[in-house]
DNA sequence: GTTTTTATGTTTACAACGTAAAGATGGAGG
DNA sequence: CCTCCATCTTTACGTTGTAAACATAAAAAC
């Protein structure tokens, strides 16, 4: 028997993670509030206060949350592309950037800090490394060497920067979209050759 | 005499936008408020109505004045710098940019829409497309190309990326940052030889 | 098995917010 | 002088996050 089962309403921690996750794929971050998350709950909007300490405790849970699947979603798209040059393992985690923080809009704003009172909670700090381990693994890859964090930065800085860009909307028009991104990955890539 | 002269206050349009930018250097971007701002004027919390529709204009007319600065600071550090090749002058403006997103970061996240109910005003709109220009001529003089939207691309994700993962402080720790932005700023570049 | 404690909920309350509407004010134009 | 209307203030409403007081039911103590 589980013994961190709470009493009344069953596991009520989870469902208010599990709900936050839905209205934050249903609307925009901005209109995301505790109260909202405790509707659809369906319990009363001062119950999470016994779950989390704060909102800013809430969205920071959700946020490591997100890091994990962000981190799963680019081991998955490394492992299953045909292509096994590291550069090829690179540009495909990138591509699979590009859709996570499409897919996941409004949780990557979170995970990047849009709302700044999200709390820097000690799982988010260990999920947001391991995100940052596994991308200099994967320049490292490349670069042939143990460790890589300058490369690393340079790779992270062009993939977050094109999807903030892309994601708030402040993209030039008249862009070929696709053409572009694959051309920013490219260049990205070579730029790592003068590491 | 200037025929868009308020009546009572003398001048409250531009004391807003006055008082508005001061709050965003003092305080975080979450704790500026309409109501601060116009508290700051020394003005009722109503009263901005009459010159702004909604607090979204407001910072969507800061953003575009933010976004006049912008360009100017990146011309004056591509005028002052002592390298003439097209590869120094984009360096120069590299670093003005990290500079600029430091200096006024609160104004930043508001040009790059960490507010999303800022509107965006035909004047943001105006601003940041010749942004866009200015530095999408400084690449075209290194391609040696009339235009050159992906290179522009290229470079304003990888530079813009930096900035925020700096200023919402999500880089790793043991980072030795300014060797590390040196870095990013030179594999940027060195990736455009790639376009 | 009864009582007490504690975890988990609800209700109520408060200060702050953006926005809207109604009332006051004073310069501009007839 | 008088009217009009742009501008500012006051008041009001619904929302938010947080906190405190209260209710309840499960667990723990005896």
């Amino acid at each position: 028997m589980d013994a961190t089962k709470p009493y009344h309403h069953g596991d009520l921690r989870e469902q208010l993670l599990l709900a936050g996750e839905q209205a934050l794929a249903e609307m925009p971050l901005e209109q995301v509030s505790l109260r909202e998350i405790a509707r659809r709950a369906g319990v009363s909007h001062a119950a999470p206060k016994h779950h989390f300490a704060s909102m800013g405790d809430l969205l920071g849970e959700i946020a490591a949350r997100g890091f994990q699947k962000f981190v799963s979603a680019l081991d998955e798209a490394a492992k299953h592309t045909t292509t096994q040059s590291p550069e090829g393992r690179l540009m495909a985690m990138g591509w699979a950037y590009l859709r996570f923080s499409e897919k996941h809009r409004a949780v990557y704003s979170l995970m990047f800090g849009k709302m700044e009172n999200m709390a820097m909670t000690p799982s988010m700090v260990q999920a947001s490394l391991a995100a940052w381990t596994q991308l200099e693994n994967a320049v490292a890859a490349i670069t042939g060497r143990n460790h890589a964090p300058n490369g690393a930065l340079h790779v992270w800085s062009s993939v977050h920067g094109l999807s903030m860009l892309k994601a708030e909307r402040r993209l030039p028009p008249h862009l070929m979209l696709h053409a572009a991104e694959e051309n920013t990955l490219r260049m990205m890539i070579a730029g790592l050759k003068e590491l």
